[in-house]
DNA sequence: AAGCGCCTCAACCGCTCCCGT
DNA sequence: TACGGGAGCGGTTGAGGCGCT
């Protein structure tokens, strides 16, 4: 039907993020929290799109987001849920407070699948292969090695579907997006992501108030992104998300929700 | 030390869903 | 109820990183 693209293609940037950039995005949303995004590329001086800005701002810059690989826990989270819910990452990160879609995808697409796989697990239907593809799997290759960590290989494959009860150790207490956290803060000198993007040289102060500015913190983009993941562990697993339980209740919502719709 | 190939993951694209009118 | 517009979702891509030869 020719729909109008979400954004003008001239002049509209692409590509990967700037340190400028990511600070004036984050500047722009912890101020005025999340408007419609059609407009914040406008509004906060990004040559972006809005749909370029959103996929920032919830893939990567958000407060709430917990870095790094998934741990064990997490994962055999991601493998029920994914035996329950399909592709659907967006309901699966919604039930991992602190991760994102994109990242719980790319994990399955270059771990999980694989580690499935190497169980003579299918990863699509979760049941088990008819010819266990183990032996297959064993073919030397760099990755294999990578991927050949102990820990869970050796699991015995004694279901054919993935269970939900041995996952009690997940973290997560809730769901919910924890997507407007940023407005926790009354003070935005106290927000950690604040503090880290300042800490990039060379970035001329925007127009919103100086008193931002964080001389303690790293010269550099990386040094203070680390700053940023160490100060900012409180917002993942420790938070309160405002769901009650993350146990199987939530699954058995979900079935709900999804038998509902 | 250099070159090559594979892997990872941030970002994009296009479609679907949802909501307001 | 139908339509249009915006947001969200899932699949895909490609640049950069890393390990092996």
């Amino acid at each position: 039907m020719g729909r109008q693209p979400c954004c003008d293609k001239l002049g509209v940037k692409k590509g990967p993020w700037t340190a400028d950039e990511d600070k004036k995005l984050v500047n722009f949303i912890l101020t005025n929290g999340q408007c419609c995004w059609r407009a914040v590329p406008k509004l906060a001086g990004l040559l972006r799109c809005g749909k370029s800005c959103r996929l920032r701002w919830t893939n990567y810059l958000r407060p709430d987001l917990k870095r790094g690989l998934l741990n064990e826990a997490e994962e055999q989270l991601v493998i029920d849920l994914h035996a329950r819910l399909g592709n659907r990452w967006s309901k699966i990160a919604g039930k991992m407070p602190g991760r994102t879609d994109n990242e719980i995808k790319n994990h399955w697409n270059t771990h999980i699948k694989k580690k499935l796989v190497k169980r003579g697990i299918d990863p699509v239907t979760h049941e088990l292969l008819k010819k266990q593809p183990a032996q297959e799997s064993q073919a030397p290759s760099r990755d294999r090695d990578r991927d050949t960590k102990p820990e869970s290989e050796n699991a015995p494959e004694s279901d054919s579907v993935v269970t939900s009860e041995d996952t009690t150790s997940s973290p997560p207490e809730n769901s919910s997006s924890g997507e407007s956290r940023s407005s926790d803060f009354t003070n935005l000198d106290e927000h950690p992501l604040v503090s880290f993007l300042w800490g990039d040289e060379g970035y001329e102060e925007p127009p919103l108030d100086s008193s931002w500015k964080f001389p303690g913190l790293g010269d550099n983009y990386d040094a203070s992104m680390s700053f940023w993941e160490e100060n900012c562990a409180w917002l993942s697993f420790d938070q309160d998300f405002g769901v009650d339980n993350f146990g199987l209740e939530c699954l058995t919502d979900m079935e709900m929700a999804d038998r509902q719709s």
